[in-house]
DNA sequence: ACCTGAACACCGTTCAAGT
DNA sequence: ACCTGAACACCGTTCAAGT
C-alpha cells in the first residue's frame, strides 16, 4: 500500500520532486497525510529543507493544484471547435466526464482548489476551452457566464455529494433492521425510497448509489435546461405546467 | 465587532452555552477561530472543562450541525402538502432559498457538514421534508432520489463556487489594467465575457456576480429539467437539438 | 461533579548554525 | 547553496490532581 522510503538513495531534492511526491503522498493516503514533516520523511530530509523549495505551505498546495489542473488541461484539450458547434452539449459533457476521471485520480483536488486564494492559470485555461466551447455552440457571454454559476463545481468533474449513504460511518448493510424499521417509520417517505432504490440495485450495484451514474444524471438535467435557454426559453422561473 | 468576554459573571457551564458559544463564535469569527482553547478562552473557562459537556471536537461539531439544521427545520416546515401537489416547483423552491438564507447566517456549515461521518438526524428529517414534497408533486422514488443527486449541496441552499473572480484575492477592480489585458489576450472569451459582465453590472452592481441571482439561475435551471423528466420525458440523455 | 494545570504528540514556521 | 536541529507558537487530548 505505502510506497517505501528511499532513505538510502536520496537523489538530489528539487521542486518537481517535491512536488510530484507531495502529490503522490496526497493521492495515496490523503490531505491529511500532507504535513511538510511527513512530506520530508517521505523524501528522507528534514521537514525544513522543503522551505528551498516551495515558500511554504500554502504555496505548495497552489502549485500541487497547477500541477493536477495542467494533467486536466492536457486530457481535455482546447476546447472549442467545430465539434462544439455541431453539438455543444456532447463536447462540453465529454469534457466534464473527462475533467471527472482527473478528479477521481486526485481526490485531494477538489477541497484544495476550494481553499485556493489565488487563482490558477492552468485552471482559467480550462474555463477558457468550457467557454469556447459554448461560444462555438452559440451562447452569448451572459448566458455562458450564468452556465458557469449554474454548474458550479460540476463543471469540474465533481459534485458535493451530501446525501450519501454509503457515507455516514453505515450504508444500508451496516444498519441493523431495528435501525431500518425505525428510521422508516420516523421518515416514511425516506424509508420507502432506500426501500425502493436497494430493490432496483438488485443483484448488480450491491444497495445503493452508483456515484457516476448520478453524476451523469444530474449533468444531463444540467445541459438540458441549458440547451432550452440557449434555444430562446426565457431565463426566468421555469415553467411549471 | 468582536463580542467581548464575560469574564466578570462566569455563570455555570451547560453543554448547551458551550454550543451556543461554539456556533456564534464560528458565525462572527469563522470556523477556523474555534479551537478548543479559543472556546474556552470566550467562556472565562479553560480548554479542557469543555470536555465535561462535549465528547470531544468532532462530538462538538456534531451538535453544531444538529443544532443550526435543527434551526433550518424550524424554518421550512414539514414539507409535502397541498401547496406541494399544487406546485411542487414552487414549494421546493421556496424550501431551498429558506434554507440558504440559514447557510448564509452560519457560514461555516456546509464546510462541517461536508466532512460529517455520522448523519444528523435533522438532516435527515429536512430531506424527508424535500421528499414528500417532491412526492407530492408527483415524483416516482426513484426519479426523486436521483433528483437529491442532482441537486446535490444545492438543496441545503449552497453551491461551491469555484469560478469566483471576487475570490481570487483580487476582483476586476484589483486587476491592473495591464493584468487585464494580458488575461484578455492569453484567454480571449474570458477577456470578452468579463468585459461584458461588467458592462452590464452597469450602475447597480459593481462589475462582478450576484450570488443570489446566480444560485437561483442554476436551481431553476435544474428545477425545469427535473419537471420535464417529472412529466414524462426520457431520463436518458438531454435532446441536442 | 466540575474544573485545573502540566504534559504528550502533533502542526507550520523562524532562525542561527553547520557543511 | 543547501540542509539541519532547536525553538516558538499553536493544535486536540490525556491524566492526575485539586475543590
Amino acid at each position: 500500500m505505502t510506497e517505501t522510503v528511499r532513505k538510502t538513495s536520496r537523489p538530489t531534492l528539487s521542486r518537481d520532486l517535491v512536488l510530484e511526491t507531495a502529490v503522490s503522498l496526497a493521492d495515496h493516503e490523503g490531505l491529511g497525510a500532507l504535513s511538510m514533516r511527513r512530506l520530508g520523511q517521505e523524501l528522507g530530509v528534514e521537514a525544513m529543507s522543503l522551505y528551498h523549495h516551495v515558500a511554504n505551505k500554502e504555496a505548495l498546495l497552489d502549485a500541487m493544484v497547477d500541477a493536477a489542473v495542467m494533467e486536466l488541461g492536457a486530457e481535455v484539450g482546447p476546447g472549442g471547435g467545430p465539434e462544439a458547434e455541431r453539438d455543444w452539449v456532447a463536447a462540453l459533457r465529454a469534457r466534464i466526464l473527462t475533467a471527472r476521471t482527473v478528479m477521481l485520480r486526485h481526490k485531494w483536488l477538489p477541497a484544495v482548489i476550494e481553499t485556493r486564494t489565488k487563482l490558477s492559470p492552468p485552471l482559467v485555461a480550462y474555463y477558457e476551452g468550457v467557454l469556447a466551447t459554448l461560444v462555438a455552440g452559440g451562447f452569448s457571454y451572459d448566458l455562458a457566464h450564468h452556465t458557469l454559476h449554474a454548474l458550479g463545481a460540476r463543471v469540474l468533474g465533481f459534485s458535493q455529494e451530501l446525501f450519501d449513504p454509503g457515507k455516514g460511518g453505515g450504508d444500508a448493510a451496516d444498519m441493523s433492521e431495528a435501525e431500518t424499521a425505525a428510521m422508516a417509520a420516523a421518515f416514511p417517505h425516506l424509508g420507502a425510497m432506500m426501500a425502493d432504490i436497494v430493490h432496483e440495485g438488485g443483484e448488480t450495484s450491491i444497495g445503493w448509489c452508483d456515484d457516476q451514474t448520478e453524476f451523469e444524471f444530474g449533468l444531463d438535467v444540467l445541459l438540458d435546461g441549458l440547451e432550452r435557454r440557449r434555444a430562446g426559453a426565457t431565463t426566468g422561473a421555469p415553467s411549471t405546467g
